[in-house]
RNA sequence: GGAGUGGUAGCUCAGUUGGUUAGAGCGCCUGCCUGUCACGCAGGAGGUCGCGGGUUCGAGCCCCGUCAGCUCCGCCA
């Protein structure tokens, strides 16, 4: 396990040392050791006890000589609580354990202390078999006692100490913001805190600490960060903790987006050289448009590891015969292609299953979907469905793709947006045909978001993302080009596959944010309503300014290679958003709801239940 | 809200075409064992097969419903 404690070790009535670092050096030494009974070998006239601390382990020896220790230890159960007292002996010569870091000597008894009886545990922390993840977060402490996990949680520790150092040296000043806040229009669900004092009245906890980031630096303070707690009410992820998570929330004034680049490259530089052997596989970061990134990998979180890219054949077919395709050579239209080198010559079932994964996919843009078009280019010639309808544009699209025989090419044509995202669905699908390096990090910014965008629902433009960020060109801009086609200073930071954070340029100055506003269909008085605080603010002198806030759990998944964000929150809910350990969340008393003024008026399909 | 997936002993899992008393490993209890490190050996206890209903002479297995877990979509930066 961890090492930090190497050189100061409290040396007090219950440990000298500890279990993971003790080595030759101590040999003949008389030591105190205290921790936790992680395996017993009883032999009968000897036993052997492996001690757990959060360091490591050391083996105990119990000789028979000393029988009230014997008897003592004959009826330890594991996971118990000891603290013992020992000489520590080096081990004879084929009795040294490589695996183990204290293996080259063990520690031979003369006192032994049961501070906690332990009762038989409903899972095993020894050895780490698969456990249901319900019981693990019922009985979260026991777990965390598992060495996977506990490092994990070290990990953290020491990141978030490592974001701290970094950010203190480069003059950044820690504020805590609050915890209860009032609600915000846009964005995620709140979750909601009822007033005592101020009856119908709510608090709401933030979904993050924008607005106070930005007062901030209306504060003149010039660089804040924060390890900053965030609550959205919304549906859990493998990747997205339900209720609540954790920011490296930062903000800067008088800086451009090229700085807080710099910045960040150089924080996330720092803490991946030394906190983790991985490589970065370029630095600075690339940076992609938002419309290329959607073009070539048709996700805005793109891994860029999977060594396949989006073509877009959409000239070719612009007088096909093929009306499928041809048909989605319009304005915001297109027809795209992913490449499968090699892969022309796999059974039926294959090209079936991607079918399939393609009808998942579209399913979110509605029901009236058809499935995935593909070539095979076999020995024999091209084959497949759509083969007999583009004969004229083979040669060029031969050409244009770079085909072979052997390879397959498979298409999609639609509307932009969903024809990129669903080919960058299937491109994620066939990432598992290649071996991605997990040890490499392959970081990218995302740039140029558009500022709107058309809500078809609401039959509206609305903003695309955080309606304070700088329009690029600014007030001219939203003047003088059509709204939809204004890209923002918004950015967001992506590593294999994972965004990281979002974050912008805000928009500092008031007359551009009530024409920005006014594109997605707000009156100046709805602004001011809704927010009047902040456009006050920034009438009262506010420097330019920009941030960025990586999600701190998502860090620490991807450099302990965790497929689940639960893997690294010491206490986390399920993914009903219920503690199980806890019990969160419950029913409160009566009394606590007049307290609060509320009255709990259940749906009907609950009634009865209980 | 929707889709997928598994739900059998404390834990991890097996369970044949629907057929007698539901099995294994680990853990637990008892006994033996002085060099193990996943110690070994012998014996024992432990089951509402998630829950409810149905089909059947007979259901862990088939059908319907339902509950809880996880993954994905919606949602969320």
């Amino acid at each position: 396990m961890g090492n930090a404690e190497s050189s100061q070790t409290l040396n007090n009535r219950f440990r000298s040392d500890y279990c993971g670092l003790l080595n030759p050096a101590r040999e003949q030494s008389t030591v105190r050791l205290a921790g936790w009974v992680h395996r017993k070998r009883d032999h009968g006239g000897l036993i052997f006890i492996d001690l757990r601390d959060h360091t490591g382990i050391s083996q105990l020896v119990i000789q028979p000589e000393r029988h009230e220790l014997f008897a003592q230890a004959e009826h330890l159960h594991i996971e118990s609580v000891i603290c013992v007292e020992g000489v520590v002996v080096p081990r004879a010569e084929g009795a040294i354990n490589p695996k183990l870091a204290s293996g080259a000597i063990e520690v031979v008894l003369s006192s032994l202390t049961v501070e906690s009886h332990a009762q038989p545990l409903p899972f095993p922390v020894a050895d780490e078999v698969q456990t249901s993840e319900e019981l693990r977060l019922k009985y979260r402490f026991i777990d965390l006692r598992r060495e996977k996990i506990h490092e994990n949680i070290i990990f953290r520790s020491r990141i978030i100490a490592a974001m701290r150092h970094y950010l203190e040296a480069q003059n950044f000043i820690e504020i805590q913001t609050p915890i209860l806040t009032s609600s915000s229009p846009e964005g995620a669900r709140d979750f909601l805190v009822p007033s005592r004092l101020h009856p119908g009245k709510f608090y709401a906890l933030p979904q993050a600490p924008q607005q106070f980031k930005q007062l901030l630096m209306v504060s003149g303070f010039p660089r804040y960060f924060q390890i900053a707690p965030c609550f959205r009410d919304e549906d859990a992820r493998a990747d997205r903790s339900p209720g609540e998570f954790y920011q490296l929330d930062m903000e800067m004034a008088f800086i451009e987006q090229d700085d807080l680049f710099a910045i960040l490259e150089g924080m996330m530089q720092h803490l991946t050289t030394t906190m983790s052997h991985k490589r970065m596989t370029q630095f600075p970061f690339p940076r992609i448009s938002y419309k290329e990134v959607m073009n070539r990998f048709g996700t805005d979180k793109p891994d860029l590891r999977i060594p396949i890219e989006i073509q877009d054949v959409t000239d070719l077919f612009k007088d096909s015969d093929f009306k499928v395709f041809s048909n989605n050579t319009i304005q915001d239209f297109c027809v795209k292609a992913l490449v499968l080198k090699g892969r022309g010559n796999e059974s039926r079932l294959f090209y079936d299953k991607a079918d399939k994964r393609a009808l998942e996919l579209s399913a979110q843009f509605g029901p009236a979907y058809n499935g995935l078009a593909y070539i095979q280019f076999r020995e024999e010639g091209p084959k497949g469905p759509i083969v007999k309808y583009v004969l004229n544009e083979l040669p060029d699209l031969k050409a244009k793709l770079d085909l072979e025989t052997g390879d397959v090419v498979f298409f999609r044509a639609g509307q932009w947006a969903e024809t990129c995202k669903i080919m960058g669905g299937m491109r994620n699908y066939f990432a598992d045909l290649f071996t991605l390096d997990n040890d490499e990090l392959s970081f990218c910014w995302i740039v140029d978001f558009p500022m709107f965008e058309y809500n078809e629902d609401a039959k509206k433009i609305d903003f695309s993302h955080n309606p304070f960020s700088m329009p690029q060109g600014e007030m001219e801009a939203l003047e003088t080009v059509p709204s939809l086609d204004i890209l923002a200073y918004q950015y967001d930071i992506v590593c294999n596959g994972i965004e990281l954070s979002s974050g912008a340029i805000r928009n500092h100055k008031p007359e551009i944010m009530y024409k920005a506003f006014g594109i997605a269909g707000y009156s100046r008085e709805e602004v001011d309503t809704r927010f009047g605080h902040m456009i006050e603010a920034f009438k009262l002198g506010a420097p330019p300014h920009g941030g960025i806030a990586p999600g701190v759990d998502r860090l620490v998944m991807i450099l302990r290679d965790e497929q689940n964000i639960r893997e690294v929150i010491a206490f986390p809910m399920n993914q009903q958003a219920q503690d199980l350990m806890m019990s969160a969340p419950s029913e409160v008393t009566l009394t606590q709801l007049r307290e609060l003024h509320l009255k709990v008026e259940l749906p009907k399909k609950d009634e009865g239940k209980k």
